[in-house]
DNA sequence: ATAGTAGTTGACTAGTTAGTCAACTTGAAT
DNA sequence: ATTCAAGTTGACTAACTAGTCAACTACTAT
């Protein structure tokens, strides 16, 4: 029936890329549909507006990350490996970005979460929705490193956000510095957020 | 010689509320024309554009928040309770805004260079300037704090460092989340990253 | 009191924006 | 091979956007 078309996902790329590398407020529904080779008529065919479209392409690339996370955070790995594969797997990825872009470019989950959080309800809830499962990650990880007597976490959900927070806030600087080393300190300061018990390399 | 006016501090003020309630890139001019009461012809009296305004506003507030921050983290003030006072008014702070415009707004100075640091170069540039500034105060206090036996910090520029990605990444989250609650552990938080030498309260 | 500067105004342009729509095209299933 | 649903197109509107400007006004310094 009809023909097929990839210009629902061409989209969600290109308003990634777009808000990604700019801002979702300087990312107009014409930007996008030039980005993405698609005319405007077809992008209201599959899309309502633009928080629409963007809801849809982050839930996708949540949907994507997904399966890098379970492997990152496997728990057949030891728990402070995992923390140290997360914070490589960051550093190496916010790399490939400025090699790409020229730019440190951060996380785009928080940038875009702060620039919309007023504006777009909708779009807020799916980002604050898609940030309780990476929290997740980080609490089983921290729940598990306390079961173990590596670190003292009585109460992991606390730490996770705190360690959270403190990504965010890290990979943010990163991008308004536009520096990369910013990101350097990360797994010493997760290290420093658990309470690490002993000295470092205790991997 | 001539009239006097305070078009150009109502602007700043205006500017500053519209960006903090809402975004940079969903302020308009005629936005903040209308809210200054000001007309348009009196704007680009004062100002070349937004970003330009915006980089008086920026600097503006930050001339303001300096008598506040000296009180703060005056040296006089034992380090760990100069910690404590940031914290309880970043609480406070943020309460107010709840208070009076309904949300949990976070840090401007963050979500405004989050969402242009890629667009605006030279409001990107202020506001880079002005958090080398805010750093300065953690640092110093990190310092002494260290410097005292209370904490390990021998690279009192790079835990500072942390601390501040920490509160801003924190604050973000508050505001995604509209939740001020998810300040509470800021200052327990801030003590597990600078190493608190034993259990809390050693104020 | 008055001269002249600092500041104000509103009407203007030209470009951009989101969103609509009827006519068109393509291809998968029968 | 034909049908018809799925997808495409480009031209359209109406609202909004940044930025300009010449004429106007009010105040301060003399």
């Amino acid at each position: 029936m009809g023909r097929v078309s990839d210009a629902r996902e061409k989209l969600m790329e290109a308003v990634m890329e777009l808000i990604h590398t700019g801002s979702y407020g300087s990312t107009t529904i014409d930007h996008i549909c030039e980005k993405a080779g698609v005319k405007k008529g077809s992008f209201y065919y599959f899309f309502d507006s633009k928080s629409d479209l963007a809801i849809a392409a982050v839930e996708a690339r949540f949907q994507e990350d997904r399966k890098l996370a379970d492997a990152i955070f496997s728990p057949a790995i030891p728990p402070l490996e995992r923390i140290h594969g997360m914070c490589h797997y960051l550093l190496e990825r916010q790399g490939e970005l400025q090699k790409k872009h020229g730019r440190v470019l951060g996380c785009p989950l928080h940038s875009i979460g702060a620039e919309v959080s007023t504006e777009e309800p909708e779009l807020c809830a799916k980002i604050q929705e898609i940030m309780v499962h990476h929290r997740k990650y980080l609490e089983s990880t921290i729940r598990d490193a306390h079961a173990q007597g590596l670190i003292h976490a009585p109460d992991p959900a606390a730490k996770a956000e705190m360690v959270f927070a403190y990504y965010e806030g890290l990979l943010t600087h990163a991008r308004i510095q536009n520096d990369l080393s910013v990101l350097n300190e990360m797994e010493e300061g997760t290290m420093s957020l658990l309470g690490l018990k002993e000295t470092a390399s205790a991997r």
